[in-house]
DNA sequence: TTCAAATGCAACATCGTAAGTTACATGAAA
DNA sequence: TTTCATGTAACTTACGATGTTGCATTTGAA
């Protein structure tokens, strides 16, 4: 299964904006990804739609992080990536008319179902602040590490 | 994303085997999954390994379940078919260097790790025999349902 | 014995989609 | 007016489940 890392990307370069003073570009964060500055441009272009971000063209131009990092949750950020389907586990046929498919997909559909919930839940839960605040602790740990 | 579709696939196989008496050929499972003999015997294959199913060759032959349908649960069936990943979302580099990927990582991974966990306790909790219940039940109140 | 019906299996083709790439237009600051 | 940046369309690549073909092998019945 090929598996959607966009989320994963979008974290990471938010980040690394946040970390940062003023726009990153995009070959910047395309660096920092080990990817293209053009798949940058169209995975941040959601979350610009979505008003998380703001992008400027031209000299010192860049993506801008445009929300406070306390107020925009996992859960904002997969919205705005439109949802992807979460699990790469699914039916065969989503309306079937034999019986036993129906019984076998409304199983697993009850079951998935519960599990997204919960997900969307913990997305809900962990803002960007939580992230910059786990990375400035494991960051000063890092640097007390390194004095030893 | 191109969904995995094996496990929904085995189910909906099995539940035919268990209506039916002797065993049945992989041409007719294909024709109630739509889709081709050579995929039923290369999926029900797995279920062979694991001690769930058995075939015979030649005339007469065919499928069987060879285990007790309360004693088969989706959790042993999932693992019959290789653990194949449950999540279309992951993280973009699983091993990075970089301290701000370590942590998106980390808050991905754990989340998804406590739905995967449900998912599995879900799964172990579902038998056959408890669809093949579910789709009596479903299947007498059809039979009603055409009387009136 | 012979034939037909079934699985076993290898090799290859198809398909869908995220990701990667190329090319060029557009806008903003020096 | 030149350079640095994004915007975007069009195309290619990568990958794994699924689909397909072909043939060997086994089994029961005529």
């Amino acid at each position: 299964m090929k598996r959607d890392s966009r989320l994963s990307s979008v974290l990471h370069a938010l980040l690394h904006m946040a970390e940062q003073d003023g726009p990153v570009t995009s070959d910047t964060l395309a660096e920092c990804l080990g990817t293209n500055p053009v798949v940058v441009r169209r995975t941040m272009g959601y979350l610009r739609e979505a008003g998380i971000v703001a992008s400027d063209r031209g000299h010192a131009g860049g993506w801008r992080i445009s929300a406070d990092l306390a107020d925009v949750t996992l859960r904002q950020l997969h919205e705005a990536l439109g949802e992807p389907a979460m699990f790469a586990i699914g039916n065969r046929n989503e309306n079937p008319a034999c019986l036993v498919e129906q019984v076998v997909n409304a199983a697993l559909e009850d079951t998935f179902a519960e599990a997204e919930a919960l997900l969307l839940e913990r997305f809900s839960d962990i803002t960007l602040a939580d992230l910059a605040a786990d990375f400035a602790r494991r960051h000063a740990a890092a640097r007390r590490r390194r004095k030893h």
